[in-house]
RNA sequence: CGGAGUAUAGCUCAGCCUGGUAGAGCGCCACGUUCGGGACGUGGAGGUCGUUGGUUCGAAUCCAGCUACUCCGACCA
């Protein structure tokens, strides 16, 4: 992409309603602009981001077996009735009228409609078990947005809902989406710490926070120090093989966050220099709910055993919108944002510090053109800013990697590779550049 | 939802107390000089001062209502 024809208005002062650093760059990149309290317009680049994430989340869900559809947004007040929840949810639930003045709401979560399309059609033990995913927007009016996309109102989200005929099988679906959850968050650089969650009504030991350690996190958490350091599972999992003891090796060690915390039982079970309290950012949560829809609404399975029984279910939800946020809270430096390479919006930013320059234009259209074949993505400044300008706000945007191209390089047969993270800059030849560059893509 | 604020140019803000024909910086446009870490000069464009009403000869300024947004708290992926 040419920044000449993308559209990426950066903004040099920083705007008063932004109280954190991601909300800051977000605004300062160009990525988002606030339409409403807690709703937001995704820039070019926001969305590219938005999208890195959202095909890595899907590329592990798949991985774990579960199925991709799509839900719409809006929905029908009587499939709540059903549930009870359309007069439980309270007033975080957006509430619209049609023109027939029926009522219809933006959906908050899915549970009602999913459980309304697999009871029409999955009777059978056989047809099971079932992972069901979308990634969709949702709307829940909270009391007080704030953090920027951390906290919207309207947010992106992946929510997958397993369906099992009992619950060994529910367990089983469950610790699929505890494992995938712990690839997915690798996948963006970020180390994902399950925590213990309050399962509410209905008990049991099956509810996790996926939680990222951050200064601005909104809640406290404690944990040992070792479980950051546990590698994930990877991608070579036998998904059909035990995954019950990978589970445990993660949820046996302290782990919880505020609301869970036991003080005596982490100092019981965790050395003093393991012991870790921070500020945490709240990415995914899983759930496993039992028969709290399928008895209310009718979802019957008929078992091997010719019984007909609620299905057993559970949800799995992760903030794609939210994690854009979170990875920049911890990701970033006095410049600017610093992208993991799987999640930045473009690959490298190659920089033309001379436009006009006949020998800096023709080395960027070769370094482009090289780049933009071996897939890496380039984000090409071919602006007439001066230098300064340009190499501020490729910093602010954070690309991994910077490709520049000036005349004083060229006079003496090189350009400058500069690693983001590091700051370290290389002089070499435009090939060994170009070569390097394509190569680690 | 309780408490506290804010609303003036694309952005950040001043002007309001003490009413008298709307300002700065940045950004934008033109030209020139520049050009390896957010350059400089000259000229220019751009605002029914959130909105409705009131007070007044006269309201960005004083008063009231409304709306939006922000912050603190309680609540949350």
């Amino acid at each position: 992409m040419r920044l000449s024809r993308f559209y990426m208005p950066v903004l040099k002062d920083i705007p008063s309603e932004a109280q954190i650093v991601s909300h800051r760059l977000m605004l300062r990149a160009g990525m988002v602009r606030q339409q409403g309290a807690g709703i937001y317009a995704w820039l070019p680049l926001g969305q590219r981001v938005l999208n890195k994430i959202a095909n890595i989340v899907r590329e592990e869900q798949n991985r774990a077996g579960a199925v991709e559809m799509l839900m719409p947004t809006i929905q029908q007040a009587d499939l709540w009735r059903e549930s009870g929840r359309y007069d439980d949810y309270g007033k975080e639930m957006l509430r619209i009228t049609d023109r027939h003045e029926r009522e219809m709401l933006y959906g908050p979560t899915n549970e009602e409609m999913i459980t309304e399309l697999v009871r029409a059609s999955v009777k059978s033990y056989r047809q099971l078990p079932l992972i069901l995913y979308h990634i969709q927007w949702k709307f829940r009016d909270e009391i007080r947005p704030r953090f920027g996309v951390m906290r919207g109102r309207e947010f992106l989200m992946k929510d997958a809902y397993s369906f099992d005929v009992d619950e060994a099988g529910a367990r089983r679906a469950y610790d699929k989406m505890f494992l995938a959850y712990l690839n997915t968050f690798a996948r963006m650089g970020l180390t994902a710490v399950p925590m213990r969650a309050d399962t509410g009504p209905i008990g049991g030991d099956l509810s996790h926070e996926f939680i990222i350690l951050a200064e601005t996190g909104e809640s406290q958490v404690f944990c040992d120090r070792d479980l950051l350091e546990l590698a994930p599972p990877g991608p070579d999992l036998d998904w059909d093989g035990d995954l019950r003891a990978l589970v445990a090796a993660r949820t046996a060690l302290y782990a919880a966050t505020e609301e869970m915390h036991d003080s005596a039982k982490f100092a019981a079970q965790t050395p003093k220099e393991r012991q870790v309290s921070a500020r945490g950012i709240e990415v995914g949560h899983i759930f496993y709910f039992g028969d709290k829809y399928s008895k209310a609404m009718q979802a019957m399975i008929t078992g091997p055993d010719g019984q007909d029984r609620p299905a057993q279910m559970g949800s799995y939800g992760i903030g794609v919108s939210r994690l854009i946020g979170a990875i920049i809270e911890a990701n970033h430096d006095e410049a600017g944002m610093i992208w993991p390479e799987a999640v930045a919006p473009f690959g490298i930013g190659l920089i033309n510090l001379r436009v006009g320059d006949s020998a800096c234009d023709s080395a960027c259209a070769q370094a482009y053109a090289a780049l933009t074949a071996a897939g890496r993505e380039p984000l090409y400044d071919d602006t007439a800013e001066r230098p300064g300008a340009k190499f501020s706000v490729m910093d602010l945007i954070g690309l991994p990697k910077q490709l520049i191209i000036g005349p004083k390089g060229l006079a003496a047969g090189t350009v400058e590779i500069k690693d983001r993270r590091s700051g370290e800059r290389e002089e070499l030849s435009l090939d060994a550049a170009l070569n390097r560059l394509c190569a680690n893509g």
